[in-house]
DNA sequence: GCCCTTCCGTACGGTAGCGTATGGTAAGTG
DNA sequence: CACTTACCATACGCTACCGTACGGAAGGGC
């Protein structure tokens, strides 16, 4: 990471950095754009400079390489999607609600940008030590939080967590088969273990 | 694999067939690996030339251009598993067995090619029309064979296509989680819906 | 034998992107 | 006002790949 908060100072904050002044941030959402957009291709330097509206100069000046994006972006989708779930099944209560909504997140609903990150960086963690690192992060998070709820549910240790395997097994493969397909489906398979 | 090579004579000269000669399917093939191994950005012109031993003046003979490749991959594709999954289900006897190995085929053999392939296919579906077209083509084909596997299982139609929609949504999502050499807790979770 | 088709090698031009070197400029700092 | 810092623009060399043009070798048909 390179310096980011130096003007701790107080005072009046800038109202504009400068002219199109960027931080190590700007660049990992734009690659996250790219990356939801087009696939990992597109996550390329270049590209994303011009869609930025500045130059490549300022991309290595906030990175090493084009590597060290890849790597930010990882780890800042780990960190996300970790805190995500934490947020998302803090709430004891109803637990059978908040697992047809998880579902819901991922299965419909306007979230087709962060699926399509998700399933990207999933792939790529079959050739990216990197990316299989924070699948593994994400996995251990959701799979543990999940069987929780079903443990709330009065189901045992291990039928839970056999239960949440299904769970997100489900969640994602739905999405790699129902490009188009219907609701009631959908639905309908998930009831086959969500009862 | 030495038996219809003869076409010459006992003469001193090579019994090859020339040196190196192949044709669409030599490179079909040859892309099958290097898309199963590194993903389609292995599946270029150049480095495929030169794994198989010849120029790119030999692919730009069979093929018109990369495109038309990988139109014949994924059309090759599709007709391979379709074939597949006739061939696999056309025994009527013992539905729930044949569930079992199906499931066996893509979560523990050793068909890591093969689930690399159809990943990789899948991923592509996204932004490619004619990947979209082999994967919907694959798809009806398997929810429909495995709808009816269900079916034999005195699941009422609506109840077996949903089981079928969970079934390939498993199979294709538990491949893509972290845990997955977990056989115990894929075996727990696949009991789910299969007992 | 001769030609004709099939297939590949060789050579070339063109593009896209990576990473580097270096200078320039506006904001802050003293 | 000099000076420093942070950040970006510009220009360059390099590599990998795409697709084209054309020539040449090896067999089969006659």
């Amino acid at each position: 990471m390179a310096a980011t908060a130096e003007k701790r100072k107080a005072g009046p904050a800038p109202a504009r950095p400068r002219r199109n002044r960027l931080d190590a941030a700007a660049w990992i959402k734009a690659a996250f754009e790219a990356l939801a957009r087009d696939g990992i291709e597109a996550v390329r330097v270049e590209p994303l400079a011009e869609a930025l509206g500045v130059t490549k100069g300022s991309f290595y000046w906030h990175f090493t390489d084009r590597d060290a994006l890849l790597a930010a972006l990882f780890d800042r989708w780990a960190k996300g999607r970790v805190a995500a779930i934490r947020a998302e099944t803090e709430d004891g209560t109803d637990p059978r609600g908040t697992l047809y909504r998880l579902i819901e997140l991922y299965a419909r609903g306007p979230n087709t940008r962060g699926l399509a990150v998700e399933l990207a960086i999933r792939g790529l963690a079959r050739g990216d030590a990197r990316a299989a690192a924070a699948v593994n992060a994400v996995d251990a998070e959701r799979l543990a939080r999940v069987a929780a709820l079903f443990g709330a549910l009065a189901y045992r240790a291990a039928d839970a967590e056999a239960r949440a395997f299904l769970f997100y097994a489900f969640v994602f493969g739905q999405s790699l088969i129902a490009r188009r397909s219907d609701v009631a489906l959908r639905t309908a398979a998930a009831d086959l273990f969500l009862r």
